[in-house]
DNA sequence: ATTTGTCAGATGTCAGACATCTTGCGTCTG
DNA sequence: CAGACGCAAGATGTCTGACATCTGACAAAT
């Protein structure tokens, strides 16, 4: 399945040897002839690869002279950054960075959407965590993950920000895997529901500074459960 | 100066009748024959401006079938969910929803800042509300940014968090204008500094929640700046 | 009615050519 | 000898035309 385009292959390959400290930044990478040559391909179908990253800021190309990699901090994409720093022993250090980031956005989106969030949203918001309650007690997992995922978005929208939803959208594919691994556990799944419940009650009551400690809280047992699997690895 | 490259521009228009709403969300955009036809550039030349749209998730290309518009939350450029939610009366509304998530990276790395700050870093902060104080004297309104800016970064960098870094990026970017302006009131330029020396001194201190205050104060002055520019604009 | 063949239209890839920009090197001049 | 000039090598930018492959729809055969 999800036979890669050339490009795409090229691409990857490209960022894997700039990853692997191959091009370290500010250095150049190999001409379009070198690398169409190296893999095989004509110039055109390098070009488009090179076309991507840059347009991810991973390589500035500059006519006449070349093609050079950017510095880490200058790269927008969130997955490319990721891939770099999980490199060799970062791993872990990159999932809590992670966490931490999804700390400051889901926090920030909440105390925002306590001041603007809907009677609607709120219905919303009570049905997930009905269904959260359901599937616990049917003991379904996706289910379960289905509506905590569907309460973080309906949290998302109501705070009516839209860049925020925008980079929270990248975290969101990388952070599904790990949601699904640490939801099995029905412990986890009774502490989830109740910090979701709290936090639902502080948005129905449109306490800002309550809603935003309500979903720190559960951040940070987020953060713990984590912390918990990575040290049991 | 900056002659943009064809792709450069083809890539533009596009994304202009994109944002225009000529191609809404869903919709497919026209072929690469009809497209190259219509800005007289050749079909690789349409490609590769796709292939940059595509790398930012703003279409996606299904072989055999043709290209779409992606809806705007799954967008990954910044940059150009800016410029659609620009468009017409929203510019405002879009200002105040940028310094928000700027509220929320900053006040969140601050808070991580106060955890893991170096001597040298307090040492660099240090410095910098120095600089800004001479500024002001100076009425030097380029330095006295300068000092601001390079004061924000050290913290980002003190947060030993990439994500947060490259997140934080392109919001440097958009952001720069604005704050040139406001900073050349005297007054906000002592309000500033008293901000920043409050902020300075929680890091020193090592006081996770009082640096987040500090500097939760400090982006609320902000935005109550930019509500008075906007207001009287 | 279901299957199969075919075709139009779209994207994917290729090859070769020419244009333009940058840089360094050699040469010509003062 | 120093500086200006010019030229060629190498890199990216663009064009042209062609062929390959995938998708979807319609028509023909079973």
């Amino acid at each position: 399945m999800a036979r890669k385009s050339l490009v795409g292959v090229v691409a990857d390959e490209l960022l894997d040897r700039i990853i692997s400290g191959e091009f370290p930044p500010g250095s150049s990478v190999p001409g379009e002839l070198e690398l169409s040559a190296r893999h095989d391909v004509s110039r055109m179908t390098v070009r488009e690869a090179m076309k991507t990253l840059e347009a991810q800021r991973i390589l500035s190309v500059e006519r006449g002279r070349g093609t050079f990699v950017n510095p880490l901090n200058r790269w927008s994409s969130l997955e490319a950054v990721l891939r770099a720093a999980s490199e060799g022993q970062n791993g872990p250090a990159a999932a809590v960075q992670l966490i931490e980031l999804r700390r400051m956005l889901e926090t920030g989106a909440c105390e925002l959407a306590a001041q603007r969030i809907t009677d609607d949203e709120l219905d919303g918001l009570r049905n997930c965590v009905a269904d959260m309650r359901k599937a616990h007690q049917a003991n379904n997992v996706a289910s379960f993950v289905a509506a905590d995922l569907a309460f973080h978005d309906q949290i998302l929208h109501a705070s009516e920000n839209v860049f925020v939803a925008v980079l929270f959208e990248p975290l969101h594919r990388v952070l599904e895997k790990g949601r699904t691994e640490t939801s099995k556990v029905p412990d986890i799944q009774e502490h989830a529901i109740g910090h979701h419940q709290n936090i639902f009650e502080a948005l129905a009551a449109r306490d800002p500074r309550q809603a935003r400690n309500a979903m720190d809280a559960h951040m940070q047992q987020t953060l713990d459960d984590l912390r918990s699997y990575v040290l049991e690895a």
